[in-house]
DNA sequence: CTCTCAAAGCGGCTTAACCA
DNA sequence: TGGTTAAGCCGCTTTGAGAG
């Protein structure tokens, strides 16, 4: 295949045996990894069309599907995956595989690069529309989409970006459909006038993105409902990663995936939420649960975001984009869930100069005044100790139940920090912690002394080499934008050292 | 009190199967 | 035989129920 000789072109990949292809002017010449490779032999390719597709005469997955044993969530993930998929992509690079278009939802997302994709003359036929391509906000149904499965010659490998997410950010119009709630630095949004927090009352629509453009634009969620949480778990399926939610404007409830369940607390009966419809057609709930309403004493409120997934998006934006290591050279690589020893790290970049970096990431949806137990708040109280700012909490890890106080609060994560701890000993590898903060109320970043086994351990890591980071990132309520807030310092006395 | 299990959803990894 | 994909497995996340 002359990879390099293709040039802006049109891409047609098609199922055609049960294999893959890549068809170039109507003739089959490529397998999917070869696709991958020849695009990223394209840099200077502006603009290239990508056509993902399905040979209906070959034997679907869906078919192999049904008559195998696990018939249920991957027979619709794969009917997903085989259904014509259209999508162009500016400056391709290899991770630019696309996914899932269907005829009634024009708009496309590619997962990874968090892109979206319009077609621009709908009345186009598949072969030959022309898209256009316009960092925007995705649609829900775009994330219906999946990427192709990952071949054998490039698993998990991302390229590095193409573009830089603050050029999207600045590059926004106000042409998202959404409403957005506007917060201030912090990510403060003002009380509603009732007592009772509305989120739809917050949800006003924005007047000033200013504030937005000129930030650093990480990730964009598809659009959120506002709802509030009546049962955890869930009154209708008794397990702990369902809820019911009452929407906004609906009377009946309605079934939410909760990833991170409780969210220490966070997740509760009454509190205010922001959800996403669910995209797959086997689960058992229709919505998403991303963010939750934290209320203050002084009346003003913050969108807290409680999707430990989003916290590794986060993350690898906040990597591709070199803020987390500003002053090595670019990342070149980043692959994702990386088996090392006995875990699986989130992330390893392979940077410019040859080095590595084994990267762990840990969403700390908690924030507090105080970082003890609850007979040392007691303690305090009882001194009368006057409450410090209330916009100036500590973001606490780790923060989970556990059966007995002398256990870990995750024996995954301790295990984590030592595996890290070895690798940088071995030499070699350089190993990084990421603690994400996925609100703006808070100052610093403590391990928690309620765990001294894992603080012990991830200071003694730190002392050894592993590179501790802890960043705090601002939600832009129901537009569904993160945006880097700010680099926490990690704190681990009295003296702020 | 302690331990085990199960719950939903996502996505990477391994192995088997298939095709040119 | 080499290349590629499908199928299945597993890790990860937190909490509550039930058994011993």
């Amino acid at each position: 295949m002359r990879a390099v000789a293709l040039g802006p072109c049109v891409f047609l990949l098609a199922t055609t045996t049960p294999s893959i292809g890549l068809i170039f002017s109507g003739r089959v010449v490529a397998s999917t990894a070869r696709v991958r490779r020849a695009i990223s032999c394209m840099p200077a390719t502006p603009k290239a069309r990508v056509l993902l597709t399905c040979d209906r005469t070959c034997r679907s997955n869906a078919e192999r599907d049904a008559s195998s044993s696990e018939a249920g969530n991957r027979q619709s993930r794969r009917r997903k995956r085989d259904e014509v998929k259209i999508a162009t992509v500016t400056a391709p690079t290899a991770s630019d595989l696309f996914i899932c278009n269907d005829d009634k939802s024009p708009a496309v997302t590619y997962r990874k690069t968090r892109r979206k994709v319009e077609v621009a003359d709908q009345a186009s036929t598949s072969s030959s529309c022309a898209l256009t391509v316009a960092a925007s906000q995705p649609t829900r149904k775009a994330k219906t989409g999946r990427t192709q499965a990952p071949t054998t010659s490039d698993k998990g490998v991302i390229s590095k970006s193409a573009r830089s997410r603050r050029e999207v950010a600045i590059g926004e119009t106000s042409s998202a459909t959404t409403e957005v709630v506007e917060g201030d630095d912090h990510g403060r949004v003002p009380a509603p006038p009732d007592s009772a927090l509305n989120a739809t009352s917050l949800m006003r629509a924005s007047t000033d993105t200013a504030s937005a453009a000129s930030a650093v634009l990480l990730h964009t969620l598809p659009k959120l409902f506002s709802a509030t949480v009546v049962h955890r778990p869930s009154k209708e399926v008794k397990s702990p990663y369902l809820c019911d939610i009452r929407l906004a404007g609906v009377e009946t409830l309605t079934l939410c995936h909760t990833p991170s369940l409780g969210c220490s607390g966070l997740v509760t009966t009454g509190a205010t939420v922001l959800v996403s419809q669910s995209t797959s057609s086997t689960a058992k709930s229709s919505h998403v649960l991303h963010h939750v309403l934290q209320a203050e004493a002084d009346g003003t409120s913050h969108w807290v975001g409680t999707h430990p997934m989003t916290a590794n998006v986060l993350a690898q934006a906040l990597l591709e984009e070199g803020h987390v290591f500003p002053s090595l050279s670019r990342i070149e690589t980043l692959r994702k869930e990386v088996t090392m020893g006995n875990s699986r790290f989130d992330f390893v970049a392979t940077h410019a100069d040859g080095s590595v970096t084994v990267v762990e990431t840990k969403n700390v949806p908690v924030a507090d005044n105080f970082d003890g137990t609850k007979k040392e708040r007691a303690a305090l109280l009882a001194a009368c100790i006057t409450p410090p700012d209330a916009y100036h909490k500590i973001a606490i890890f780790p923060d989970g139940y556990r059966k007995k106080v002398s256990d870990p609060v995750s024996p995954r994560a301790l295990k984590h920090v030592q595996e890290l701890e070895a690798i940088v000993r071995e030499g070699g590898k350089r190993a990084c912690l990421l603690f994400i903060s996925q609100r703006t109320d808070v100052a610093s970043f403590v391990v928690t002394s309620t765990d001294m086994q894992y603080r012990t351990a991830v200071r003694k890591a730190g002392e050894n080499g592993v590179v501790l980071k802890a960043f705090s990132v601002r939600w832009d309520g129901a537009s569904g934008r993160a945006f880097l807030h700010r680099e926490l310092p990690i704190v681990w006395d009295a003296e702020g050292k």
